[in-house]
DNA sequence: AATTTGATCAACCGCGTAAGT
DNA sequence: TACTTACGCGGTTGATCAAAT
């Protein structure tokens, strides 16, 4: 049985909004507000439409103060900034600026931020493969929506990272980062690239001999371990290193603090991940078993949470930043996660306040309740 | 001038999850 | 505790307009 309906799609119209079903929501929500419910709103005030769609139009286009279109250079680098961090949360990059909504931001980046930064450049159809195979995996993989098409990833450099290995979105962002870590890239001239977050040099290591490895041996096992090594160089050792239990759930290894860790049943090749498999504790970089776990508060055990797409920086800096050659990923700004009103950075910072030890700014609130604590 | 291609963005869809019962 | 309902989010679609051919 599938999911009911939240309206009678059979009598709600659909399309652009006129003007007149505009004045009527804004006229209504300005004197009684939502009255905390969009699905009962449109009766109330006798529009034919979803109450989805009604929220949905508040939100993007008749709520006061919105600003449309004309984004100023210092949006595009907190965007970017945003996007190279955290991926495409779209809600948390918009509650960093005011008057703009996700979907402004969406529509912003996929189509013209996206490509003022790192310019237009042709795909190959070497690369399109490779996409198109990672594509299948993710789907079969993952819970969540994936795109139907991973074409969207633009192969911007000529650089190709190896399917296997990185979510199209941590490809993406990579080639960003390198991009714009680029002394001599063209396109950096636009960009204040002092508010751009800084390599370390292990993290510099990391991209420059992955990608020395990637173009010379696409499908070299040992690049594999390589590349694991340089993005993970943390293990049981360290104090982010879990171990990880046939049953699926994981305790810290070293009864210091848990952060994640990757289910071992799922990985690609434990070989290839598990320098030393006997304790199986493991760090991973690998398209299947991107297990996120959540903490409970007060235990030490931690649950599989969710089959997310591997987020590479997150992992990355989580790992340098804990580790104990942490660098800073230092952010210049003002990115107060404490006082935005976004929802999102609201629910989960409650739980840990985002907090980063060595650094400063917004990294990690998928992992606010995951035990910083 | 007509047609094609590309860019933009408003709106929709479906899912995960929080809240309510 | 189990189930239902509604919200919020990110991915995707499609209408429209502009530029290119």
């Amino acid at each position: 049985m599938g999911r009911a309906p939240c309206c009678d799609k059979a009598n709600v119209k659909k399309g652009p909004w006129s003007t007149e079903e505009d004045a009527k929501l804004k006229s209504y929500i300005d004197t009684y507000g939502t009255g905390g419910n969009w699905i009962a709103l449109p009766q109330k005030i006798g529009l034919k439409r979803c109450g989805k769609s009604c929220r949905l139009r508040w939100l993007n286009y008749l709520r006061p103060n919105l600003k449309h279109g004309g984004f100023t250079d210092e949006e595009d680098n907190i965007i970017c900034s945003l996007y190279i961090s955290i991926g495409s949360r779209w809600s948390i990059i918009a509650a960093q600026l005011p008057g703009r909504t996700d979907n402004d931001i969406k529509n912003y980046w996929n189509t013209r931020l996206k490509k003022k930064l790192l310019g237009r450049r042709k795909q190959s159809n070497n690369n399109n493969t490779i996409n198109n195979n990672r594509a299948s995996n993710i789907n079969n993989n993952s819970i969540h929506n994936q795109p139907k098409d991973n074409n969207h990833v633009a192969n911007y450099d000529d650089h190709s990272l190896p399917n296997y290995l990185m979510s199209s979105s941590a490809i993406e962002r990579l080639q960003l980062h390198m991009h714009l870590q680029n002394d001599n890239d063209p396109f950096s001239s636009y960009n204040n690239r002092s508010l751009w977050p800084k390599l370390s040099p292990l993290q510099q290591r990391m991209i420059n001999e992955t990608l020395n490895s990637i173009n010379h041996n696409q499908n070299n096992i040992l690049m594999q371990q390589q590349i694991n090594s340089l993005i993970f160089p943390l293990n049981k050792e360290t104090n982010i290193g879990v171990s990880i239990q046939e049953s699926g759930t994981v305790g810290p290894a070293d009864g210091g603090i848990v952060h994640r860790g990757f289910c071992e049943s799922d990985r690609v090749d434990d070989d290839l991940i598990n320098n030393n498999n006997n304790n199986k504790s493991t760090s991973g970089f690998f398209q299947t078993g991107n297990y996120y776990y959540n903490s409970n508060n007060n235990n030490n055990s931690i649950q599989v949470a969710a089959d997310h797409q591997f987020d590479c920086f997150k992992d990355e800096m989580d790992g340098l930043i804990k580790g104990e050659n942490a660098v800073a990923w230092t952010w210049p700004g003002e990115f107060d996660v404490n006082s935005t009103s976004s929802n999102s950075w609201e629910d989960s910072s409650s739980a840990a306040t985002m907090i980063h030890h060595q650094s400063e700014g917004i990294y990690d609130q998928d992992f606010g309740n995951m035990g910083y604590i």
